[in-house]
DNA sequence: GAGCAGGTTTCCT
DNA sequence: AGGAAACCTGCT
């Protein structure tokens, strides 16, 4: 069945079954969800087309969108449980996107209206803090590919066994050790030295990754910005895939363009392109967002 | 081989 | 304030 090399040799997977609460997604959705810059760790089952395996925390499992578009899960047997425990928080799965993509000011929004209409289904994750943050620490100047890369070279050189041949992204304590060059020495670049401050502050700041979902937008971005190598961009990414933070309003360079072909903001810088998100998007500006990113790039594809 | 990438910081005017 | 250059690495 499978042709992953270490699959279904020693470990079973668990049969095919329907997240609690349940999902809905398309393939298609379930795709861009998955690897359209979120998450950096899944990937598509080899030899199937629908199918995709990731990580998460000390997580591992597949998904694929069953029969009547709703989202199933299997994982190897020895980790079912944690699987099924963790997989509704990881997926969102308490929160309804039908709605909250009906409360975005659509009716009055064409653009968003057509891009809405374009990605049925597509929803945030809401990813272990820790680990969202690392990954988009990772993600300056890099395109997603490269991201992935740095993440599984970080997991597999300092993260905590999972599964066969599978590893946790290291958590910050176990990050705070680790020398710069040793990081650097997984092709991070400047970002390793980024990262190596970071650890050490995040050693000094109990409590942190509770308190940044809960604290209102501004604080929490102002907290996050003041951390080395984290900008308003990359805040943003972490406040929006990691803490459940909606009103955070990633702008990068596909955003730039779509906000200023669409929307007429040619010239704007992206700190008044973010400002114009949150006034015209509203509290839910970060999952238009996702929408008009989505579009941006699959429009990028097609030049 | 020069140029650039889903960004941030630093150093200029 | 606002613009340009530098920062690493890997790919075109």
């Amino acid at each position: 069945m499978s042709v992953l090399p270490h699959a279904a040799v020693t470990d079973s997977w668990t049969a095919w079954q329907s997240g609690v609460p349940p999902v809905r997604a398309s393939a298609a959705a379930l795709a861009e969800i998955l690897s359209g810059g979120q998450a950096f760790r899944w990937r598509r089952v080899a030899g199937t087309e629908h199918v995709w395996q990731g990580t998460w925390a000390d997580c591992h499992a597949r998904l694929r969108a069953g029969a009547d578009e709703s989202l199933e899960w299997s994982a190897p047997a020895p980790l079912a449980g944690r699987v099924a425990a963790s997989l509704g928080d990881y997926l969102a799965a308490d929160m309804d996107f039908v709605a909250l993509t009906d409360a975005l000011p659509w009716r009055t929004d064409a653009v968003l209206r057509e891009r809405l209409a374009a990605w049925p289904g597509l929803r945030l994750l809401r990813q272990p803090l820790g680990e969202t943050l690392l990954a988009f620490l990772c993600s300056s100047a890099k395109q997603i590919p490269h991201i992935a890369q740095l993440c599984e070279r970080l997991a597999q050189r300092f993260g905590e066994p999972v599964w066969e041949g599978v590893r946790a992204l290291p958590e910050w304590p176990r990050l705070a050790e680790i020398p710069e060059k040793d990081l650097r020495a997984c092709g991070l670049g400047y970002r390793a030295r980024f990262i190596h401050q970071v650890a050490q502050k995040l050693a000094a700041a109990s409590g942190w990754a509770e308190r940044l979902p809960r604290a209102p937008y501004p604080e929490a971005h102002a907290w996050l910005t003041a951390l080395p190598g984290v900008g308003p961009k990359i805040a943003d990414c972490v406040l929006l895939f990691g803490a459940g933070q909606f009103e955070a309003f990633p702008v990068d360079t596909w955003i730039l363009r779509a906000m200023a072909e669409r929307y007429g903001l040619r010239g704007w810088r992206p700190a008044q392109v973010a400002q114009f998100g949150r006034a015209h998007f509203g509290p839910l500006a970060g999952l238009a967002q996702q929408f008009l990113f989505s579009g941006e790039r699959q429009a990028g594809k097609k030049r």
